[in-house]
DNA sequence: CTGTTTATGATATGTTATAACATTATCCTA
DNA sequence: TAGGATAATGTTATAACATATCATAAACAG
């Protein structure tokens, strides 16, 4: 399965970031179309944020990003809120453990998405979206059980450093 | 391996619970000791705290806890200090998803502690620490690595529901 | 008993997040 | 196209978790 990965484009050149970008917003706005929902210009904005940042950003972060950009001053309300809808949109991922947000790698892709599992860089907040062979995944969730509890999402996050930060 | 563990205990009777407590809070002053360090009081009604909570608490609801059980009014950034001092002794573990902290089950045994894998209940914030088989734990690894990221900690946190908060 | 280290206190502030209520924009229908 | 419904966004306040900084007190070693 070949798939547009966003994250790992953001370090590309401004002119074909753009280019991505803007292929990827006009996908979501039409993913929203056919699903009865809007993606409105500062929606858009917020996402924008977060598909040309390869590190998981804060609300906080993406209304500097916003005020920044696109002189833009969005209270801190309003991004939670509109998180909140592209998260409704799986357009957008939470990382529970960083407390940050990240585009989903898979908004411009045709094939339906699995289930993600995410890698965190402890240090830079970099994300990698990753895929956990099907065993693993039963191992684990059969060692959980067996304990009485489930998982709350099939979601799952680790703590990680990444190759350039090592330690 | 047989450990007795606290977490689990503190539902039982007051009269259990503060004898099991006791014995705990002098292990982990011996322990401190054998490592020239001090379980001064108030460090130990923090411990105490975790001890006698089968869930995860935070900061400040160990401070609730110290003014309540001894009259103590505990400054935020003293619980804080506490608490680093507790896990930098390897008696107490921070839970990264929950932002809450757990004493450690095994304090008062002998043998050589395991990292420790935490499942917590999303709901009541419950808290049961398990043991994950090496395969498991190392097939993990070897997918995580292959992303070019490795583990920040060995000690992996779920987020669960537990068997009475269901769903 | 004095000076150093260790522990704790006090105050301010940072970061993430939500509640509650007000206002504005959009869009449907009569 | 007026007017009302719904959706989107704004405003303000505050909760919960956390750290920085500087001050003070307690413990202990020489």
């Amino acid at each position: 399965m070949i798939c547009y990965n966003i994250i790992l484009m953001s370090h590309l050149s401004t002119a074909s970031q753009m280019t991505s970008t803007a292929k990827v917003i006009k996908h979501a706005k039409q993913h929203c179309a056919a699903r009865g929902s809007k993606l409105t210009e500062k929606r858009s904005q917020v996402l924008k944020g977060l598909l040309e940042s390869k590190k998981a950003l804060s609300a906080y972060e993406l209304i500097d990003y916003c005020r920044e950009k696109f002189d833009q001053q969005l209270p801190a309300m309003s991004v939670y809120r509109i998180l909140e809808f592209l998260e409704s949109e799986n357009l957008v991922h939470r990382l529970e453990l960083a407390k940050k947000y990240v585009a989903c790698s898979h908004i411009a892709c045709d094939h339906t998405h699995e289930t993600p599992q995410f890698l965190i860089c402890n240090s830079c907040n970099t994300v990698e979206e990753i895929s956990i062979s099907n065993s693993i995944i039963h191992s684990l969730r059969s060692t959980i059980s067996k304990a009485g509890f489930h998982l709350a999402s099939p979601q799952l996050e680790f703590e990680c450093y990444c190759e350039a930060c090592g330690a």
